[in-house]
DNA sequence: AAGAAATTTTTCCAATAGGAAAATGTTGAG
DNA sequence: CTCAACATTTTCCTATTGGAAAAATTTCTT
């Protein structure tokens, strides 16, 4: 399947068009599954009866606000609108990932590979880093999530600046658990770069806070 | 900058005001952790340098398509962008373990390696194990416990068997994420034992099933 | 300090979202 | 079959998105 999720963005307009079409299925499918019409969907979610139409076809791509408000109108998570290759984590799922079939994310300093993009709603997020070493580091803050983070050294030697600490140095083998809401900063310790996989917890929507726009 | 009208708004208003505005700053701040500038997010994500700056200040909302490429070009899971969370982790904590520092939980198949057992109320649970190949293995009951597991191969080869799926072989590197509740079977594929590591999602602090209406 | 280079914000405008209401389909009762 | 009640699609229009490029701002050099 799909080991290539990032796409190339060769055919934009294609691209576009395809998950408009794919999103409004999903709509419409969540709407007819609980029995609504298009008129009950509207007073719920606040869009107006032609806008939801249009989506439903994909004539139409709803802007930000609208797209929470039709979630909530559907009563789903934002996530369960979202086009995209894999579906949602439910019991019995499983995703393999081949070793260097993962997509990468590329920053100054760091090399990212999200390991299973294709799994959502995933309890955990995994990935696999490689850094380089300090000297040739950029000074900026690393991914701060809020959540939990563990983390092991696959290869190499790894220093971790964690805000209002000393440094630590892990070697090969090392793991490390952590708060990671505090913008900690990895680097390669000495000339090799280091590779790391972390896994960082992904706060389920467990209830969300009423300051959403739920 | 519209110079406006707040007064005389509907609650409607206000809210996709205040919405649009906090997913400028989780968005600024996704970038900005990660070193990128907008240019460079720009090129990631397929969406005009302008558009960003505004959605970054709230002047904008997204429509559905420009807003799953932002995703992308942050690396990040949509639902990621559609609420904040405030850190409910208990701020600072941190453990390092040194390679061969964890107790060992032998038994007659695995020899399992809790890695962080200090750290209490985690929400991941990560541990380290070593694999008897197959014919070696005694086919007791298997731990299986609701939730997610995450595993990566670190040596060796390894077979996995789902219930009601084939056998799935894994090699150095591979990665796998899947639903634990299943009674997987781990095993060494081969002579030589493999060397895994797991982490699995801490059961309690489970994801509300979003199926469950009411 | 002045100028260059890089980054962000504004400006302008074409493309499109999105609502109100009219038009078109659909269903059901008599 | 006709009419009526309801559901969906079109139409028409205004407000907003979103891109290109210019202006402004910040950061880096010399």
């Amino acid at each position: 399947m799909s080991p290539n999720s990032q796409s190339a963005l060769s055919a934009d307009a294609l691209d576009a068009e395809e998950s408009r079409t794919a999103l409004g299925r999903r709509v419409k499918e969540l709407r007819e599954s609980r029995g609504l019409t298009i008129q009950a969907l509207s007073d719920r979610s606040g869009l107006a009866i032609s806008t939801i139409s249009k989506i439903e076809r994909g004539l139409m791509a709803p802007t930000y606000d609208r797209f929470s408000g039709l979630a909530r109108g559907l009563g789903v998570d934002v996530s369960e609108l979202f086009s995209a290759r894999g579906g949602r984590f439910e019991p019995g799922t499983c995703a393999v990932a081949r070793k260097g079939e993962f997509g990468y994310l590329e920053t100054e300093n760091y090399t990212y590979e999200m390991l299973h993009p294709d799994v959502r709603d995933k309890g955990m997020v995994p990935m696999m880093g490689t850094l380089k070493p300090l000297q040739q580091m950029q000074f900026d803050r690393m991914v701060s999530h809020p959540g939990e983070e563990f983390l092991m050294v696959l290869s190499g030697r790894l220093i971790v600046q964690l805000e209002g600490r000393d440094d630590v140095t892990l070697n090969e083998g090392d793991t490390m658990y952590f708060d990671s809401g505090r913008g900690p900063l990895y680097a390669a310790a000495g000339e090799e770069p280091a590779r790391i996989l972390v896994v960082c917890t992904k706060l389920g929507e467990g209830r969300p806070d009423p300051d959403a726009e739920t």
